[in-house]
DNA sequence: CTGCATCACTTAACCGGTAAAGAGCATACT
DNA sequence: AGTATGCTCTTTACCGGTTAAGTGATGCAG
């Protein structure tokens, strides 16, 4: 084999294997126009003998792309570790991805900050094509960061105000909704919502939905706010649980938060679902491992994850921009919630 | 601003605007000598004031590092979401990577042959210096095809027969053998253990030190084996607690089986500790937040993964190979264990 | 005053692809 | 016959860096 830098093997090894030039192997392994069948299928022969593939580096010199698309993650590591929702969702990206032979470049930051200078770092090295921009923020400083650059991006979780950037998001409103009218018509009238980091997009927009619910439903609704990690998940269960007339029903923003919440109020001598009954938020196999299993809300994270990557795709090849919107999620109902015990139970 | 193609600043633009030419650049941004200080100055100060960042697929055209490397999970998706291992190892790697501008290129695939598949494409397209090879088995075939290849590599979880590879592991046995003496000096005599992928190096690592420390102590011991999924856990524990004579004490190989098993324990109507006690394995959140909390093996998963990291990209620039063994494990006790109730009391 | 380093830079080739422009030849048309 | 057209392939420039080799100018020893 004639084999040069590294073992691998180049176009120009197969030109001088075939008899041809360069350029004519690019044609023919690109499948131009320009060389005769004959020709086209002997260099593709000889290339697929020498297992050849294209040089990436050399590819995005000359062409624009690297094919290669970002995702940074700027949420602590333990909690990134325990949410199901991060690799449920990269696992959706990547098999889009992969399926078009784009690589997914992945980067853990501490925080919005950090993230934007990978941005810069990213765009400035050209080594991303494009980005996909979760926990969307108010005012978030990345978006204007992105548009400032030029570097392609579609944000997971909420539009963006201006609609600077194309987006992709559930629809969070209407399963709180749904949730919270479940919990009523089980006789709760007390009810809390232990939300995630309040300046999030999505946790505003169910942060809205559950106060109008409540609110049309003449209950009573708590909010508590934490940081998505399992220890302001408890304080916060405790927090609530531990008031003079405790919530009868906590809607938990995510898994993690749930199961935290439920071992507490375990731990403080609430019964759930009898005391106190428990909905958690993308419901994970965790959701349903812990006794009683809980009651969730439940959405396909893997197909946003992929329909977020395509959207991506089509945003880099300039095909296409605007804001998706996928379908709600839907309320799974298990163990963890149960009909209102009158109050002289307790 | 004198900027060209998608807005990116080149040593071109910033040879221009110094007056001198392109290769005096390139000496004075790498530090190289060949410019005298004052240029030098001169030229990193307009670099940084057009936020130039140096193109990486032409730096990797002719320099024969691309500054990335590679993560390839043959997991399925839902029970990676669920492991914390993984994220916790990725946020290990990446810290250490981020620090040296390595960027971190993931994929996920099916199974070892897809894997493979990704190796040969990575390395044909030169998109990875190197990658980290995790869950290796018996006779692993990435063994073979990454030495053919010449792709730089480490071996995650135990010692690569013949030591073609480098690898990285920690020390499994000596921890069984920790946890089991603890559960015997409980007084349990009736022990078992649920483990993992069977083929996996580690999973062997474990199993035989479980069999060698019940065979030391005069226990019995049952082995289940299961494939990580929390279904496989909660089939091996149904079989192993449904027997005539069940186990007092199990030992789960994973956090998710461990969390799985104490949910079927409960429901059958097993009561942790007194009837049975569980030991968890790599200790998360998880584990902790479960009703009881579960004692566990501890480890520090991040700890590993930056070592990992490091170790690899010594191995890329031909700095170190050989093997590395972290130190092991511990045993966090909490509620999940508890002394040995005679049997009168079933 | 010559000879020879040394310094500070420029020139040019190269990495491995892509792609526009050109060249040689056969066929088709007027 | 002359020329236009199309096809197939080659030549060449280019992407944005790196780097070996080359060039003037300066300094300094003999």
């Amino acid at each position: 084999m004639a084999e040069r830098r590294g073992g691998r093997v180049t176009i120009k090894d197969i030109a001088e294997r075939a008899g041809v030039s360069k350029g004519a192997v690019s044609y023919a392994l690109n499948g131009r126009p320009g060389v005769s069948d004959d020709t086209r299928d002997r260099i593709v022969a000889i290339a697929n003998e020498l297992g050849w593939y294209p040089n990436r580096a050399a590819r995005a010199l000359s062409a624009a792309r690297v094919d290669a698309c970002g995702l940074v993650l700027a949420r602590p590591a333990r909690t990134l570790a325990l949410e199901p929702f991060f690799m449920e969702f990269i696992s959706g990206v990547e098999s889009e991805f992969a399926s078009h032979s784009i690589a997914l470049t992945l980067q853990l930051v501490r925080d919005p900050h950090e993230e934007i200078a990978v941005y810069r770092r990213w765009f400035g090295e050209h080594r991303v094509d494009g980005v996909l921009v979760v926990d969307l923020r108010l005012d978030d400083p990345r978006v204007d960061e992105l548009v400032r650059l030029g570097l392609p991006a579609v944000v997971v979780g909420g539009p963006v105000e201006g609609g600077v950037l194309p987006a992709i998001w559930h629809d969070e409103g209407s399963v709180v909704n749904e949730a919270i009218r479940y919990l009523a018509a089980l006789g709760h009238t007390r009810v809390a919502h232990v939300t995630g980091v309040d300046t999030f997009v999505h946790t505003r927009q169910r942060v809205e939905a559950f106060r109008r619910a409540v609110r049309e439903l003449g209950l009573e609704g708590d909010t508590v706010e934490t940081d998505y990690s399992a220890q302001s998940g408890a304080r916060a269960t405790r927090k609530l649980l531990s008031s003079p007339s405790p919530p009868t029903a906590i809607l938990f923003d995510s898994d993690l938060l749930a199961v935290t919440g439920l071992g507490i109020a375990q731990q403080m001598g609430f019964s759930v679902p009898d005391d106190v009954s428990i909905v958690g938020w993308d419901d994970s196999l965790i959701s349903q491992v812990v006794h009683p299993p809980l009651t969730a809300i439940t959405r396909d994270i893997t197909a946003f994850g992929v329909a977020a990557a395509r959207h991506l795709l089509d945003v880099v090849e300039g095909r296409a921009a605007g804001d998706v919107e996928m379908t709600r999620g839907e309320l799974t109902t298990r163990g963890s919630t149960a009909p209102r015990v009158p109050s002289i139970a307790r």
